[in-house]
DNA sequence: TTGAAAGCGCTAACAT
DNA sequence: ATGTTAGCGCTTTCAA
């Protein structure tokens, strides 16, 4: 008996109840664990239907089940998210793999302190609200691989950690294609000095692409400038192009970490009087739609966003049940060759 | 007695053992309850501290207690969320003011079909998972609302509702005066006829505003084309902007439902010869960073969607917790004025 | 094949 | 001021 006080939510004992069966007889049903004879299960089934029943998640949680989400931590500042469309695309791909496996996704974005996000984390961990998470932005001397260790919280990286090891991984292959493809692009079109505007320092892939650039640079007699700024912001990429303009041996060309750096960059060469890409090459990251609308259309870097989310997904959702992760293939960076890219001096 | 099984993080029991007090004494330390002396308090926080321990949140769930987590389904296809960063905006509203009071944002992005979203809801409610929702997007004849009710989930909607009372809403005072103002300056620049691309017809604000476009166009001598679109993609915005100029007595102004549809039609006008300003002027929407960012610099109709972010979450969270929401100003929809717009024929 | 019962970690009556 | 205890809704032995 005891089965449905008016006010709430059926419980598995409603179900049970109407069903004539015992709570654990549900429980088996749902979670189909067998040993339960085809008309019992279909009369539960029956139930669970009529009364719209979803088992609790606190209560299946509190069991010691899965929460079924995973929790991710952004620490950029909140205005940012609005500029730099990549953390957002990337939280399609991740969606769209969770979607189809019930799990949710759990946002968490926090000011701009470190300490912040490490609460986050613990956070997340102590109170069991998810089951692992996914990084994004991977750092040099990052420390929140020991930290999620220490918490006993699953984790994948998307990107390339700083040192081996830490947690399992997701990136693209051939991640030095987009930038070397790049620097030929500029080399082949008659460039002979090419600036980089950076991502900050602190990041894994900044120094990666400082490396490729430099060396691919090398390689097709071009002298690099690099330039790397605090953050990922329209303002900073608009400063360190006007420097690098005001160089007395500027640049024909200029990479940008990101489109919208890269539309900022353009921006502000025509607020010197410079026009793209006749006075200056501009180079974006990452090929947002966005890069085909504007004027010029935007040659850039395009790198597999979406799907670098939905392998980070699933390779997590497999860590967590065991399985064995069926990872779809992430597409390589490579050069988008538009229009705001030519021959110097033209 | 009984604390400390080694493996597993610590519970409230390793709490109480260690502090050498009841359980219920650590539970009300915690939460606050008063009762209890200042020695045993200190004692009891000490504890918390050297165990690392903070309440799971799966147990204060099936407690009965909130779960601190709100949610947000949406329903665009995943690779919307790239192209339109609205949604993303208000998201970083939300989060702003979430964070500081320790609340969650659980983000479901369900695919194309409508029963997937109602399907979202319903699991959100029945499993317990979160407090209560934000609606953005409000719909002609919503049925979202009902859902919600009869599912006793607490919900906040950022937008108008489609009739009078169904659940809290936050928007922006004088909604009209945002495209009125667009209507003014565009009349004042010597347009005698606009295009409106307007978004999807079952969207609450597409009926609002192409009211307020025509009847301000009415005033102002203005004769109105209206041009709604399926969907916000980039692509409906050029092939309607393709139609409107396509047409014999051609508009020589359009306005576009957002600011990435806005710079579609810049580049489709391009397609077609014409150049902006010169030869059409057009008017955005949601003053996006981007937007100061092209060529020509884009004239939009602001709104405050971080603010409106805000607001929602601030109010749902006073909802929640009892309380009287101290809900920020929002910032009324206004015209600002760049480059993309100038008297016709100039 | 089925059911009874013991918790999971916490809060809130209700003692003391 | 502090402790005891009964569940919250579920899963899972263990018995029947």
């Amino acid at each position: 008996m005891g089965a449905g006080r008016s006010g709430g939510r059926p419980t598995i004992s409603d179900v049970a109840a109407l069903a004539g069966v015992s709570v654990s007889a549900v429980s088996k049903v749902v979670n189909n664990k067998g040993g339960i004879a085809e008309p019992t299960r279909r009369r539960v089934l029956e139930a669970v239907d009529k009364l719209q029943w979803s088992p609790s998640a606190a209560a299946v949680a509190l069991r010691g089940a899965r929460t079924r989400a995973i929790g991710m931590v952004s620490r950029r500042p909140p205005d940012l998210l609005t500029s730099d469309p990549h953390f957002t695309v990337l939280i399609s791909g991740i969606e769209r793999e969770l979607a189809p496996v019930d799990y949710g996704l759990l946002l968490h974005i926090v000011g701009g302190q470190d300490d912040a996000e490490r609460r986050a984390y613990r956070r997340l961990a102590e109170e069991r609200r998810v089951d692992g998470v996914i990084l994004t932005e991977s750092l040099v001397r990052d420390t929140r691989f020991d930290l999620l260790r220490g918490l006993g919280l699953p984790a994948v990286l998307i990107g390339t950690p700083w040192r081996e090891d830490p947690v399992p991984a997701v990136r693209a292959p051939h991640q030095e294609r987009g930038v070397t493809e790049a620097v030929e692009h500029l080399a082949a079109l008659g460039h002979r000095r090419a600036a980089y505007v950076l991502g900050p320092e602190d990041r894994v892939h900044t120094g990666f692409r400082r490396r490729v650039f430099e060396e691919a640079a090398r390689r097709h007699g071009l002298s690099p400038v690099l330039l790397p700024v605090p953050d990922f912001t329209a303002e900073a990429a608009a400063s360190a192009t006007e420097e690098s303009l005001s160089l007395a041996d500027r640049p024909t060309a200029i990479l940008y970490a990101n489109d919208m750096m890269a539309i900022a960059g353009i921006n502000a060469a025509r607020r010197r009087g410079l026009e793209v890409p006749r006075d200056l090459s501009v180079v974006g990251h990452d090929d947002l739609p966005l890069g085909a609308l504007v004027q010029p259309r935007l040659t850039t870097v395009g790198q597999d966003l979406v799907g670098l989310g939905r392998a980070a997904a699933l390779r997590l959702v497999a860590e967590l049940g065991g399985t064995a992760a069926e990872v779809p293939a992430i597409a390589p960076p490579g050069l988008v060759v538009r229009e705001s890219t030519a021959a110097p001096g033209t």
